[in-house]
DNA sequence: TTGTAGGCGTTATCAT
DNA sequence: ATGATAACGCCTACAA
């Protein structure tokens, strides 16, 4: 900052607070006074500075937005959800992603700038560090697709078990699933943990087993999966074989593993998936999914945030999305 | 932020000085009092505030990275990239989307702020608001994919016309292309023009027509794409006939179209895209492109931007990035 | 090695 | 309607 409010104050012969209150729009300037500092700011090419206007006020109307990784059309779609919030809300968004996270690495980078009135983030494992680092947050913060008991604060989840459990039924009682193949990530992460123990348990309901050896935990490559399908993808095809994979990415890979070995999706084998991205409706056949409302997520946290920065005090608010379950072809029901 | 650095001072029994010194890291400090200070920002909970520092320091350490959409994959390897770079740098990373940017919104919110070092923009088209806004940016900045003469900047870009001319030689070379038919995003478009300038160029050069019929000004997307070319792709196809489309995504529109109209990839149409998103591994069959170095562009962005906020009298710097051509299938010279 | 004091560029509270 | 002045929370000579 070079020029600063003093010098478009003399510029113009006025008082700092005459140039303050032109700049915030206070309407108790008379216009021509007005109009003098106007052409002030303008000729100097005046900038406000953000930081001690901030620095007065008390805020910085940023915020930030952690997540997991930045990987990959679920994370940009987060992105942009909140981005649009953000705008419309008049706050501006820090973005960063985690890279490790651990014991002695508490946290974002971002946390320690002081320069955010709040945060909105999404973990992807909830290790004793971050709860330690959540624990004692020093501004408010809402939790995307996690909820943390003890810590007071806001949060946007998605109801998995239910989404889940009507993917299973469906599957199940459309398309003549007997035996579920469960494909998720790293085994601590919150989203395979909730998509696992969910599916277990729809399995359970219907009777049906889920064998220890059909439950594989990979990394929500689609690679990955790919890899490991075209080993072991023969053991699993088999009538009312089905896959079901903790998001779109290892169901795509694994259906073009499939198409490679020459195992017929659905008729061989069925293939779900989580998520709804993009790659759901390329594969071939399409993909029947999830549909996780992404941008709503990020647009969602950003909502409650800004809403807290305002009531401080209001009690947490806990905001549940529904996913829906999107048949294409994959599973062999399209029509029913 | 509640608790200040003379409480902590207070609290440890030194000066604010001190307190100051140990938060930075100042070797000057007695083991001793060192201890007694950090207890008390433990104790405390103490968080130095960003805004205070900022001002003092006459920086804030955060840049601000604007791109015209936040929308697909493109952008989104953008920012990761600038994320990695920034938080290397120990910069923390501002973003935004420029929604509407005319004459009269003469540029993303976030200019406003002062609350930014700098930043990386990228601008999708080159107005008349656009221009004004970059000549008198109160901060150092450097422009993604665009070059603007007159306002001094640096800027990183990769060189389209180069990456085009190799992809047409292919194409005509390799392949066998005797016509070429252009579709593009809006016109206006700096990636639309200066492709399609370099596409023009290229076929003149090897005397091949490209009739004004030949090219389309559609938007990037996959869809419109598609619909254009379930309507008239059997006009396309023919012996010789390639469709070379300014980004994957329209590709990849053609492509499924061309298999929904039984018009086969490519021995009746070849196709080529641009970028070498995810989606050009996807396609059936995949996809001839151009590999973009999306992630190195947001990377660089940063990275030239925050060499600039050290040495602001540098001499503008300009990156030039290589695309490099990606052979599949869909241009039918996949072994050539 | 530590403390004192001035100032960074605003906004806000009083006066005038 | 406008102006003077005290914060805001921190850094940094300079002094001790």
């Amino acid at each position: 900052m070079r020029v600063s409010m003093s010098d478009v104050a003399r510029h113009a012969n006025v008082s700092m607070s005459t140039v303050s209150r032109v700049i915030n729009g206070l309407e108790i300037v008379k216009p021509e006074t007005r109009k003098r500092v106007e052409e002030a700011i303008e000729q100097l090419r005046y900038q406000p500075s953000g930081l001690a206007r901030g620095l007065m006020r008390g805020r910085s109307e940023l915020i930030g937005l952690v997540l997991p990784d930045l990987h990959g059309e679920f994370y940009s779609e987060i992105i942009r959800g909140a981005d649009a919030e953000a705008r419309e809300l008049g706050y501006g968004l820090v973005i960063s992603s985690i890279h490790k996270v651990g014991e002695d690495a508490p946290g974002p980078a971002i946390q320690h700038r002081g320069l955010l009135d709040g945060m909105a983030l999404m973990v992807s494992e909830l290790t004793d560090g971050i709860r330690r680092t959540l624990s004692d947050m020093p501004v408010p913060f809402v939790l995307l697709d996690n909820d943390l008991p003890g810590a007071p604060h806001d949060s946007v989840i998605i109801d998995q078990r239910h989404a889940v459990r009507k993917l299973m039924q469906h599957v199940i009682g459309n398309c003549g699933a007997r035996r579920v193949i469960f494909l998720g990530g790293a085994e601590s992460n919150v989203d395979t943990r909730a998509r696992f123990g969910a599916c277990r348990e729809a399995l359970e309901q219907s009777g049906l087993p889920l064998a220890p050896e059909d439950v594989y935990y990979l990394d929500f490559d689609y690679r990955t999966a790919f890899n490991l399908a075209a080993r072991v993808i023969p053991s699993w095809a088999g009538s009312g074989a089905f896959v079901f994979a903790a998001n779109d990415e290892m169901a795509a890979g694994v259906i073009a593993a499939a198409s490679q070995a020459g195992v017929r999706i659905p008729d061989d084998l069925g293939v779900v998936g989580f998520d709804d991205t993009r790659i759901a409706q390329l594969t071939h056949p399409a993909l029947t999914t999830v549909r996780v409302p992404m941008a709503l997520m990020g647009a969602e946290s950003v909502r409650l945030l800004c809403q807290r920065l305002q009531q401080r005090d209001a009690k947490p608010a806990r905001v549940v999305l529904q996913p829906e379950v999107v048949v294409r072809a994959s599973c062999g029901a399209a029509n029913k």
